[in-house]
DNA sequence: CTGAAAGCGCTTACAG
DNA sequence: CTGAAAGCGCTTACAG
């Protein structure tokens, strides 16, 4: 590596100080500084490629353009990559650069993680959760500027999807095609468990709305496996079964599989709804028609919320599209 | 936030010039300092909690123990968040921390991405690929230490997944059942890509190796539905298939979906063998025998080449290991 | 319109 | 055993 240009380089070259180097390139048109003098340098900074040191530039502005992503897991569905690039676009357009690290829940790496991003000066911090949930905010982030990523705490800014919202959307997909009847949720919803408490409230209200209910919903764990079950199980007791909102894609898979093995077709004899749109949804046939987490959309939010919003408390609730596809029909 | 303890605030309390204070946190027992003032520095450091600005100390000694992750993109399979993660983990574990970026394969975009990475001081780079290649590096990156993942370039350390070795472990599984005859594979294996190219060749040695020979290749997308329609052709062309060794897990999803609707059972009449040991390959009934690749293991391989084998250029390539589930039996 | 000087918070020869 | 001083590469009052 050959050395880097220095500021210093830069102003020889162009026969000035690196005071008025300093100022034309950071465009400080305020310092009336001298058409020809800034000709000279912005030549001289181009022909030796100058480009600034920022950790000597962070030290003097106290600000370092780097936002530091604190998250529980990072990989994990359904707190998806995607939530991870959305962050990082947003960053980049801004002129920032993500610092990034995993606390897999543990406090004291947690503890440790934010002290090693606030040693390096970040302006910022988004904090993560794999599932949205109410947090408390640890200590360490006490006092600096922090965005709540599929989060919530009180009197602090926060992105999240809006699964109320989501709810409702799953039952109007089923009240347009014309059901009203035999309409089951697969899938538990555990008090603690935001998505799943705010999706039930969601489809209630959609569905009282229309005058009508959900016949059942059947307990059972968000994966194919028992979703099978407990479809195969409802069935077997004779209960009739026209649509079936499942709580996530895998369960919906695990439903898809019970009513096939019971001789049913989707969506002629029942049409299926469910939620996370995962690739899995456009693997299997017929495609499910699923609410969509709006995981890239929710990392942007964040990134914008922390960088152009600095002092509100805003808690903004992101949209879930509909992806519709084959498995809604009419009954 | 009150403001940052700084070094000289813990001098001042211990009563010892700055550079006391900085050699016994430094853990500098070369310099002789007394016991006396090493304990009172380090009491006081303690009270105060002081941390040091990495900012101001990285400017002095040109290290930031940060590195940069450039990557063509981060979040999709099969170049997983898994690889993030891996990598995260062993930079922490190596007080470092990652700078995260995504390029969209943007020339542009990398080039900049990479600039403003050297310009925050990063001591490294890790330059990834979404899937396995050949490629050149940039420009940016000549002259600064980088560990090439999931990507290989003459004279560069490499950590990429042993596919050849891959291809065997899928052949040697139906071989150990008994598998002789009617041995199909199913995807597109084009020339410039790797791990199709690497996979084959290692299932053809294997089977050479047992005197005997793949029946065919179904030319396709690896993607359910064009395997789902391969196989069925090839089926209703009157073909006989034993076991299937499909390129990834979507594509043996469409081919197992083939094999249902013509009757024939999994792993009874006909066995699977895939590759990328995805979710889906667990949610899929039989589940499916898969060739996992070692995203975690290669995030973290390719931080400890970096900081560990600095002047090496190394290529490691990473066991992909089988996981057995139930679609493989005796023909 | 421009530059000399101070200072951001550290580390590290150097001198004693 | 310890400290005064220089310096990392910038930005920014301040003076002229």
């Amino acid at each position: 590596v050959t050395d880097r240009v220095r500021l210093s380089d830069v102003a020889r070259r162009a026969g000035v100080s690196p005071t008025t180097a300093s100022f034309v390139l950071a465009g400080r048109d305020d310092m009336r500084i001298s058409e020809a003098a800034t000709r000279r340098v912005r030549a001289a900074a181009a022909e030796l490629g100058y480009r600034p040191n920022r950790t000597a530039r962070s030290l003097r502005t106290q600000i370092t353009e780097t936002i530091g992503f604190v998250s529980d897991t990072i990989a994990t569905e359904p707190f998806a990559g995607a939530t991870v690039r959305g962050a990082i676009a947003a960053a980049v357009e801004r002129n920032h650069l993500l610092l990034i690290a995993e606390t897999e829940g543990d406090p004291e790496l947690e503890r440790r993680l934010i002290d090693d991003m606030l040693d390096r000066q970040v302006d910022g911090f988004l904090y993560g959760s794999m599932f949205t949930r109410e947090v408390t905010l640890p200590d360490a982030l006490d006092g600096h500027r922090t965005v709540l990523l599929n989060a919530l705490a009180p009197g602090l800014a926060a992105v999240i999807p809006d699964e109320l919202a989501a709810g409702r959307a799953a039952a109007e997909v089923l009240l347009e095609a014309g059901h009203r009847d035999g309409v089951h949720m697969v899938g538990e919803v555990p008090e603690a468990l935001f998505a799943a408490r705010e999706r039930l409230a969601g489809i209630t209200a959609a569905l009282a709305d229309a005058g009508t209910a959900l016949e059942s919903v059947l307990e059972c764990e968000w994966a194919p496996l028992p979703a099978c079950e407990a479809v195969a199980a409802m069935l077997a007791a004779g209960e009739t079964a026209k649509a079936l909102i499942c709580i996530n894609d895998r369960a919906a898979f695990g439903s898809l599989q019970a009513l096939q093995e019971a001789g049913l077709r989707v969506p002629a004899d029942v049409s299926i709804v469910s939620f996370d749109d995962s690739d899995l949804a456009q693997w299997v046939r017929p495609g499910l028609t699923s609410v969509a987490l709006p995981h890239e959309a929710m990392g942007r939010a964040a990134v914008e919320l922390l960088l152009d919003a600095p002092e509100q408390a805003i808690v903004k609730r992101l949209e879930m599209p509909v992806r519709r596809r084959g498995s809604v029909a009419a009954p």
